[in-house]
DNA sequence: CTGAAAGCGCTTACAG
DNA sequence: CTGAAAGCGCTTACAG
């Protein structure tokens, strides 16, 4: 093989390549396509040619080259656990809003998984080595003492954190409000024996689901009865099993009205446990969730659930994260926008009907858009 | 503020320093934490010595300045379109293969989104500019004369290209089989009038179903009869309309049998439709889909479809990828493992029976799990 | 076995 | 208005 024709990699064109193209030098090069700033000291005539020329060549800025002169890599991290044989809708959602809102800021977004974040909150740190500039946890579960052991110089972001996690922006909804009206709106269509299939114990989202779920049943003069109270995790697969093992060890006896889950995922896990054996929803008993995923318009009927705005949270997360990341840089910049603490929404659909035994003519329902 | 107590962001520790922290030179350093190859030749003590300064420093190599010196990455990119409802559970089971795969080979996968494969497609190139070593398309829906485009000094892998595209690995399944055996399986059943709602033309998924669809009713030895093949494209609410207007064109003619559903969400919008008459599913009409997505298992009745290995999928296109990435550098590495067509598995559940006229006692079906 | 040098491709002062 | 120089933090030959 000659020295002229040895077969090695085409490389891309570098500022070097086009400034040579153009009869001028690399920085000039530099100024005219990359440097915001300093461009309008070049002479429009020698623009054009390097403009045409970088064209010609294809030029693009090398992304590491770039990272290491500025110290910013333009991409943003997320951390989630997006396993579980079951896919994870709301994952989903939050993902959707952040890859979009990066998106519009013109930084990428590298997704890192965790398998479980009680072993794998120690791999955060390594991922903080200048590839992502700041990192957006999403649903973290972890202890504060791990929180204090990330590293310093990666700003930090979570969205459902099971703790507020120091070092950290949290983002969080109104929970314990969402699911007390949904309890609440359950009463008012004439259910009183609520099912309430629950999440991880520990966890912040669940327990404050769950304290919603009592608040609102005192809050109508019904007891709160613990049998009614079974614990899951927030995976369809917890959700069925729950309610298949429920059903098992109260055969015969009543139904509940309505079941309440702490999940989108999970109600629609009750709902397969449900019709393995026959039980139509919402005729013979009705079944809410919470969070509003994608699946929750998929289930026949759909499901009524009580919305997050995921989506909204994921696009504040990115801007949060821009606004820590510039402050590293200049201390000048305002802190993040209020509220980090998202309303959420009673999203009423067809899963929820009268229940059987004050069975009456009902509006039919249909989904809010 | 003094100078020595100005405030600039702390700076993550770099060889220089573990290399002054351990009294050698930053490359000894390099040798010993970075190099796999040269790590041998620094003497053990230095060795120790260099390794503990490090982890007092908690040092981490700068991905950035890492990338520049390799031309590589470390991180894969993944296009596709994630928003638009039906899409979403197939892209989550890839994406998570995707995820992985990647991580198993110590990649980080970053994210890019198109709105529209046709409109967005343009954008490719301008990711492709050193932040990733590789590019996987999920789901592309582009010509071949826009592939031809892609930049040549990154390599491309496509899972379910609509076409075959050029300079790209394309990773896809057998659907015609698959179509094949769900029609053949519909004929066992007892079914001859079987309807298919198909997908859009030019899709090579639709078509290749729609082949699949014809192939198994000439082998029953049933004529395939076009005013039983209608239009619709991927989405529910297509599906429905086709349904729809089925039933309204052939009011007073006899039902199929059974309709075959060219996806998931197809199926479930003519369940829809089939619900909307007051017919039963599947005691007066079966209905199958294609896909096996979350969907397909929280219908009433579960829906019988055709399931697609769409994590292993995933997987496959990481290990391609990362053998066509080495390859660019060293030729002498084979080439990708065959086979890149995934077979497909029949998912029987209940939304498929016999059909009335046939009716007879049937074991209760039960979801596969 | 270890260090000084050059280079990856860019940017940011600093000279002319 | 434009160019030569130094540096971001690493790696890879090349000397000692």
């Amino acid at each position: 093989m000659t020295s002229s024709k040895k077969h090695k990699p085409f490389r891309a064109a570098t500022l070097s390549d086009v400034g040579r193209a153009a009869g001028v030098s690399a920085m000039a090069a530099s100024a005219v396509l990359n440097g915001a700033r300093t461009s309008s000291r070049i002479a429009a005539e020698t623009r054009e040619r390097i403009i045409e020329a970088a064209a010609k060549l294809q030029y693009r800025p090398n992304a590491a080259a770039r990272a290491l002169a500025n110290r910013r890599m333009q991409t943003l991290g997320l951390a989630a656990v997006i396993e579980g044989g079951e896919l994870n809708p709301y994952f989903l959602e939050v993902f959707n809003g952040i890859l979009e809102a990066a998106a519009r800021h013109e930084q990428s977004t590298t997704v890192f998984t965790l398998h479980d974040w009680r072993r794998d909150a120690s791999r955060l740190p390594s991922w903080c080595d200048g590839r992502i500039d700041g990192m957006i946890l999403v649903a973290p579960t972890m202890t504060a003492e791990t929180a204090k052991l990330l590293p310093i110089h990666t700003p930090f972001v979570a969205i459902h954190a099971n703790v507020a996690l120091p070092n950290v922006v949290n983002i969080e909804t109104d929970e314990e409000r969402g699911a007390y009206e949904m309890v609440r709106y359950l009463v008012a269509q004439g259910h009183r024996r609520i099912l309430h299939v629950s999440g991880d114990e520990g966890l912040l989202g669940a327990e404050r689901r769950l304290r919603g779920y009592k608040r609102a049943l005192t809050s109508a003069h019904i007891k709160v009865d613990s049998s009614l109270i079974i614990p899951a995790s927030f995976s369809g697969e917890s959700g069925r099993n729950a309610m298949r093992g429920w059903l098992k060890r109260h055969a015969g006896e009543p139904l509940p009205h309505a079941v309440f889950c702490v999940s989108d995922g999970v109600a629609i896990g009750c709902m397969e446990a449900l019709a393995e054996v026959g039980l139509r929803v919402p005729d013979d008993i009705s079944v809410a969730g919470f969070d509003d995923t994608l699946a929750a318009r998929t289930t026949v009927p759909q499901l009524t659930t009580v919305r997050q705005p995921l989506r909204a949270m994921g696009n504040r997360a990115v801007e949060v994260m821009l606004n820590c990341i510039q402050r590293q840089s200049d201390q000048s910049v305002p802190s993040p926008l209020t509220p980090l603490v998202f309303p959420v929404d009673l999203v009423p659909r067809a899963s929820v009907g009268a229940p059987p035994a004050v069975k009456r003519i009902v509006p039919s329902h249909r989904a809010v858009p």
